[in-house]
DNA sequence: ACTGGTATCGATACCGGTATCGGTACCAGT
DNA sequence: ACTGGTACCGATACCGGTATCGATACCAGT
């Protein structure tokens, strides 16, 4: 028995009687094919079955239609949403999109990073700012688009998308003081290692402090963002402050935690206490009480990225910053 | 100006004084190698900034270590979670996934298995059992390790990880029937092409009838599901069918949104009326009162679907298939 | 008939790695 | 000295496409 050796092109080619090169055309779609040949040669591929070899393409042509994509987590919607955002705009374009997994870890991100360059992409979106010196060398030796997603405060590689952190958290902080609230908590995890929640924690303390007031209690885990850990986290701070009116959640999952143990316990959600979380998840609006938050715009962030990605050439030295202003949601 | 070339092994070889085979073979970490020549071609390499090029290596090797994965959506957790768990077990390794969107069309998804066998990857994930003939002859032809995911009901191309779609609705509908609901609705979302949450949907209602029971009323929509259409959903049904005492949704999501009806409408849940989803998501155990659900395995899954890739070549005519049991989740 | 232009096509030379296989150097055993 | 084995290394031949550029055919205009 003989190894089964794939169809190539030269296959494709030969059936079709022309060269390698009318049937390369002629599979892309270029010009300088005459219909006959064309026919010809798309028939003969069907019959065949020839699916094609990018990597071959992408080798000969020295760039491929990759697109990398490198976010923290994939624990959480936000990053999903953000992906399915890309490939939204990606669908019907020949780009395909890689994803790699940081866990927001500065050497992992390196090492994704490398890794992904080394498949010579179209281009690369990496969330966030704040990478690693030499991840940032790499990126700015490579010869590609590269697209920093999710946060503005900082200086970008080559083109951003996204929104400020720190005003984010500002925004919050003011709505929460403009309606009367005073004594704020602030409940967090993981901020060590995601830095955009600490900004936003970091622009929410600055805008209490302009107005005199400072942050009473708080809670800071290095553990997952996930409901059952808001929920525990809330109950242990209303323990040590029951006075508070109002707690800021580095995200919705850890601020639906805290309302589900407001809920249990009688503690009435807004009036008593307010909730802030942030991101604005579909899911918020159905909650049985409110909670404010603030709606990052996930989705329109990843295919503006792709988009860009799309547009190709870096036009180098050209500010690219596209600026979303996420929508505060204070429902009463 | 000269177009800036970028440095291939050939100079990182050069710089350290051999040829490109042993510089190839010193970056690999491959046996035949001096610790001498093996240092200096690292330094070289460090030196040089040398970040290798994958395309090149899988076309000389011809076969990449990319590791295609087609979902059918990505603004869901649960698949997000599966990539997660893919992503885990690839990591530290060489491998690199590739994902594909599908949203649940089965001409997309067609395209998509047929752009990344074009990537000639190591190895592909697919979800489900029910791909389109069309795909799964090109599965089928294609000579790679394919993985099908989160099914057991039907008959698979190679290797499969997943649990009985049809087990799990029958076993949601035996602990409702042994807590004694008999009045008993349905509501879910895009069933017309999401077969598994069909596939449930069959075997809750089988289960049913096998002990004389019927559906009485249901809502299908095609709409995305979300918790607010499972909330509006079940006020709708409710109306209509106010005596029901158990509803199953075809997935948490829904579920939790016909919760958040419930609360806000003074239905007593589980006591007046059961509301079952399926998932098992996180935040199910943190809501304010129980629901039952199914946990999914979907880390596990697709932890062990990517192992089963890193084995490598298919033992093909051996059966692979891995099975998980999910768990019953049944507050009381 | 001659020139210039357009449409179509193919030969050739790569792209940047790796598989393969044969070579060299050196050592131990007889 | 000779043989066999091991460790290390490099020359060569690809892998399967595409960029490039020249060739050919054919037509219109002069």
């Amino acid at each position: 028995m003989h190894i089964k050796r794939s169809i190539t092109l030269a296959d494709v080619a030969a059936a079709a009687n022309v060269s390698k090169m009318t049937a390369s055309r002629a599979l892309r779609g270029a010009a300088d094919v005459s219909p006959a040949s064309r026919d010809a040669v798309l028939r003969a591929a069907r019959d065949l079955g020839y699916v094609g070899n990018h990597v071959a393409g992408a080798m000969s042509s020295q760039s491929s239609d990759l697109i990398g994509v490198v976010v923290p987590s994939l624990a959480n919607i936000v990053f999903a949403e953000v992906l399915s955002g890309i490939a939204d705009t990606l669908k019907g374009t020949r780009k395909q999109a890689v994803f790699g997994v940081t866990d927001y870890d500065t050497e992992t991100e390196y090492d994704v990073i490398r890794s992904m360059l080394s498949w010579k992409p179209a281009g690369l979106i990496v969330t966030g700012l704040d990478q690693s010196a030499d991840a940032r060398a790499l990126l700015e030796a490579a010869d590609l688009p590269v697209v920093q997603i999710m946060d503005l405060d900082g200086d970008p590689i080559d083109a951003c998308v996204g929104f400020s952190q720190v005003e984010a958290g500002a925004a919050m902080a003011r709505a929460l003081l403009s309606e009367g609230r005073t004594r704020i908590g602030y409940l967090g995890c993981g901020l060590d290692r995601d830095t955009r929640a600490a900004k936003r924690l970091h622009g929410f303390r600055k805008a209490l402090s302009e107005a005199g007031v400072e942050i009473l209690a708080e809670g800071l885990k290095t553990d997952a963002s996930t409901m059952s850990a808001g929920r525990s986290m809330t109950a242990e701070l209303l323990r040590e402050r029951p006075d508070l009116d109002a707690i800021y959640f580095s995200n919705d999952d850890l601020a639906a935690g805290g309302l589900f143990h407001c809920l249990a316990h009688g503690v009435s959600v807004p009036s008593k206490l307010r909730l802030a979380g942030f991101n604005g998840l579909d899911f918020v609006e159905s909650l049985p009480a409110p909670l404010a938050t603030t709606r990052t715009p996930r989705r329109e962030i990843g295919a503006t990225a792709a988009e860009i990605i799309l547009q190709g050439s870096p036009s180098k030295g050209e500010a690219r910053r596209k600026s979303f202003v996420p929508e505060l949601l204070f429902p009463v």
